[in-house]
DNA sequence: ATTGATAAGTGGTCTGACCAATTTATCTGA
DNA sequence: TCAGATAAATTGGTCAGACCACTTATCAAT
């Protein structure tokens, strides 16, 4: 399909093997491919370039190897994501204003994407995490106020943007692990910003998507604020 | 820093000494990588281990290997989230809906951060464009369609919603080409397609994030109204 | 100084070996 | 007969060394 008349690389025949045999329906998710020794005759190549295929979805988190046992059909790419992300932001090909607007964008649709799709249940697990937010001392507020906003991307009903947020949140603690636990213990930002997470579930609960805008818009007014101080400590 | 106590695997030796290097300026993109067997001997594996690592790192788009010269610190994303979002596509991670909304959410992102950020002889390029959809026969409209939303992202300075953006273009197109194709040649929604274009534009000109909003709106319905009978078709 | 042949350097691939973890088959004792 | 221990086979992880293909540097001849 995407050959380019030039003869492509032996590792790349592993990787399209693995292609097709996934579009035909013959590998699924969970399966075990076939041994490395095996794929390497298959393909008429060698172990090494085999391996060097396997090595690459295996970090790009399609498979999963096992010393022992085997290699088999995962697809959880949480990781790569992340790897991704972080190398973009190492190499300067992205900043925090960046990785800031999308969760901005990201967090704003998936919580509209909530209202239309959220159960009582989900509201009432969220309405749990806010309260115990309230109450509980500094210690578990990193933890519950990523909780809650995973909750609500959960609700979204779209896996994508769940993996995306989930990304962004991962590298945004990697590089500024510091500010979000900040935030969260000050009490003046921590005040407005319990205001803002309130609006956003009351948004949930009523199904009010202007509530919804403003609620977000709130939020990240905090954020971006603290986010802007910091830059500005940092250089 | 992320080591888990157990012994890492060779290959990651690779991948971490990269890191390092780069975060601590000693490796700039554009550079060349020492070379495998310099690096084997460096971080005291075989060279088997490096490779695997180095084609990771080729695949993920970090480096770029070429042969008889040797593998140098690029940093081109694209391909890598092309391949993993079609990766999640075929894993049935994600569909055709989600990657519909995401698109939807980013391009209106995108418009938005257009509208503060465009300049002049952006918006007279964009124009040049949907007067050219308008004249031109149905050949090249796909092409110049992609053209049009690709510079409106990059209006929006943001490198990372640019790649997402790019990503999801390219992985609609592989999987559905067609339909693309079919949108812009039906006349009924070739037209109803160009006033939402029209629209966009003038936003950007006046800048009017409401014109915005209500125009974008309009394209995705017209597009989300195609990829709904598409799906009817295909199951 | 330019050119062209040669050598050195470097990624691409292959072979074959051994280690380490797991799975499977086999055997043994109750 | 069956459960548990043991041995064998399977399979990924790593290594060493070789050769090919391509690029770059070197150097000699003009």
């Amino acid at each position: 399909m995407e050959k380019d008349g030039i003869q492509e690389k032996s590792y790349m025949k592993v990787i399209n093997y693995i292609k097709d045999q996934i579009q035909i329906g013959e590998l699924s998710i969970g399966e075990k491919l076939p041994a490395e020794r095996e794929l390497s005759e298959i393909l008429g190549i060698s172990r090494s370039s085999v391996r060097e295929a396997i090595r690459t979805l295996d970090h790009m988190g399609v498979i999963s190897s096992q010393q022992g046992a085997g290699n088999f059909l995962t697809g959880n790419f949480e990781n790569n994501l992340v790897e991704c992300l972080s190398m973009m932001f190492m190499l300067n090909k992205i900043d925090y204003r960046q990785i800031s607007q999308l969760r901005r964008s990201l967090e704003t649709e998936a919580l509209m994407l909530a209202i239309d799709n959220i159960t009582e249940e989900e509201i009432a697990a969220l309405k749990k995490i806010i309260s115990q937010l309230e109450t509980e001392t500094e210690i578990n507020n990193v933890a519950l106020d990523k909780k809650m906003h995973y909750n609500i991307a959960l609700a979204s009903r779209n896996t994508l943007i769940i993996y995306i947020l989930q990304a962004l949140s991962e590298v945004l603690d990697k590089f500024i692990g510091d500010l979000r636990k900040e935030i969260l213990s000050r009490e003046d930002s921590r005040k407005s910003l319990q205001e803002a997470h309130n609006g956003m579930i009351e948004s949930l609960i009523i199904r009010d998507k202007k509530l919804a805008y403003e609620s977000i818009n709130k939020h990240f007014g905090i954020i971006d604020q603290k986010l802007k101080d910091y830059n500005g400590k940092m250089t």
